[in-house]
RNA sequence: GUGGCUAUAGCUCAGUUGGUUAGAGUGCCAGGUUGUGGCCCUGGAGGUCGAGGGUUCAAAUCCCUCUAGCCACCCCA
């Protein structure tokens, strides 16, 4: 019988990654918070047409990469594949916005997508994201930045670089549609398949092509159709993060994949990460997003980040803190009789430390080889001719000890090995 | 979703033009040592060779299908 193996696409987190996860989570909670953004959580699946609506159609993760099923009440059901439409959907379902504007919250959760995984790419991966909602202020757009940036600095992560781009408006957009296909159709014919594709269904994509660069290069830019209100918007948020010190680089052709966006869109680049998958998260601006979800038209801007992709590179810089030992003190027995003994002084250890028993058959010399390779601190040996014996594992140094006085012993040893720098 | 590469012990990998019972290193378990982490010595367990089918007297090896991983594309986290 072949063992079952985990779906495709789909990573465990084991005890050696589980401190750097949550490390890293812990570290955004924190950022998150000094800026004054709250937790919220949502459902792990939503109805569809939140994602059919939110996220539009023409996008590739409504037309292609959407987790649904249809539930056992004739529903269908989509596995989440993006924060923002979820999060806007539970803050205005529950009307956080008319209590202050604008609602500030953070989360972190698990996004699922339909995809072909690759490295760097899952079908079931974590994000950790903050939505400002309520509020048009170009700075909110450098603030969801700043704590990005901010975050990923307290990691200690570097080589990230921050690419800018701005949508403009429903209507800029509009016209610069226009006078795009106005410029590619024609040229239809010397278009790489893939653009002429992208023609059809989202000309905005003919930006990203990297065979028909020299299209790209006479291509119409979208800064030179946007209105006065959207540049005024776009240098209110370059300033912002002027004051900040961010560095950033204008892209024009960073178009983001999703519908709403509108104004500010940013992603943070890594070149050190695998192949194409350079993206450690992203944002932007999604001021037409409550309407399409049918709420009251209300402005946000928001960035996500990816969990599994900022640990790996944090892995590499040898900066994600490694696991350390299950238990501070292991009890060794010696001999059949000292099970309960060892089990009877654990429990009142435990009082002061982290304590497991190695109450095993096996030789004293594997106990002790194990407790080693756990980067436990002490050993305590039980049933022992001589009485108890503590051991240091770290100095190999051990002193013969009463149940009276072993509490004290434990103590004065763990803090002695806690001082010491080697350790 | 498209194309390519790959899959042999827990791990890293050998395995010849198809030929007996599929190997090595490392790890694991035990003994040497009723009781001290390393080293050393001895022994042992562990594989339906990714899964299923086909060709053949004979398949880890050749063919087909499937599954999974990786790479590129697509796209993104």
């Amino acid at each position: 019988m072949t063992p079952i193996a985990p779906p495709r696409g789909t990573k465990d987190l084991l005890p050696d990654e589980a401190p750097a996860w949550e490390w890293l989570h812990r570290a955004h909670a924190a950022v998150a918070a000094r800026f004054g953004y709250q937790l919220i959580d949502t459902p792990i699946f939503e109805s569809t047409e939140l994602f059919a609506r939110g996220v539009g159609s023409g996008t590739d993760i409504v037309d292609k990469e959407m987790y649904t099923f249809t539930d056992r009440g004739g529903r269908s059901v989509t596995l989440r594949p993006e924060g923002t439409a979820p999060v806007v959907r539970a803050v205005l379902g529950a009307h956080l916005d008319q209590r202050w504007r604008p609602v500030r919250v953070h989360y972190a959760m698990p996004m699922f997508r339909y995809d072909r995984p690759q490295a760097g790419r899952l079908r079931q991966h974590a994000q950790v994201g903050v939505e400002v909602i309520g509020e048009r202020d170009p700075g909110c757009d450098a603030e969801v930045i700043e704590v990005a940036w901010r975050f990923i600095a307290d990691l200690g992560i570097d080589g990230v670089s921050l690419q800018l781009n701005t949508l403009g408006d429903k209507d800029d957009r509009l016209g610069y549609r226009q006078s795009l296909l106005a410029y590619y159709t024609p040229l239809r014919d010397s278009l790489c398949e893939d653009c002429r594709r992208r023609l059809d269904v989202n000309p905005l994509r003919l930006l990203d092509c990297k065979k028909d660069a020299h299209h790209v290069e006479n291509a119409p830019l979208l800064g030179d159709h946007l209105s006065a209100p959207s540049r005024e918007h776009f240098a209110a948020v370059t300033g912002h993060l002027g004051d900040a010190e961010i560095p950033f680089t204008h892209n024009q052709r960073l178009v983001r994949g999703l519908d709403y966006y509108a104004h500010t869109a940013f992603e943070f680049w890594h070149t050190s990460l695998a192949g194409a998958q350079n993206a450690l998260g992203g944002g932007g601006r999604y001021d037409g997003l409550a309407e399409q979800l049918g709420f009251a038209p209300t402005p946000g801007v928001g960035h996500a980040l990816g969990v599994e992709r900022l640990l790996t590179v944090a892995v590499d810089q040898g900066i994600a803190p490694r696991a350390g030992p299950p238990a501070q003190v292991v009890i060794c027995t010696v001999g059949e009789e000292s099970a309960a003994t060892a089990r009877t002084l654990a429990r009142q250890l435990r009082d002061r430390t982290s304590v497991v028993s190695d109450v095993s058959d096996r030789r004293l010399d594997r106990k002790l080889r194990d407790a080693g390779r756990s980067d436990a601190t002490l050993a305590l040996l039980v049933g022992m001719d001589e009485g108890l014996v503590l051991r240091n594992l770290r100095t190999r140094q051990q002193q013969v000890t009463t149940s009276d006085r072993v509490l004290d012993a434990v103590s004065a040893e763990l803090l002695a090995a806690a001082q010491d720098p080697r350790t």
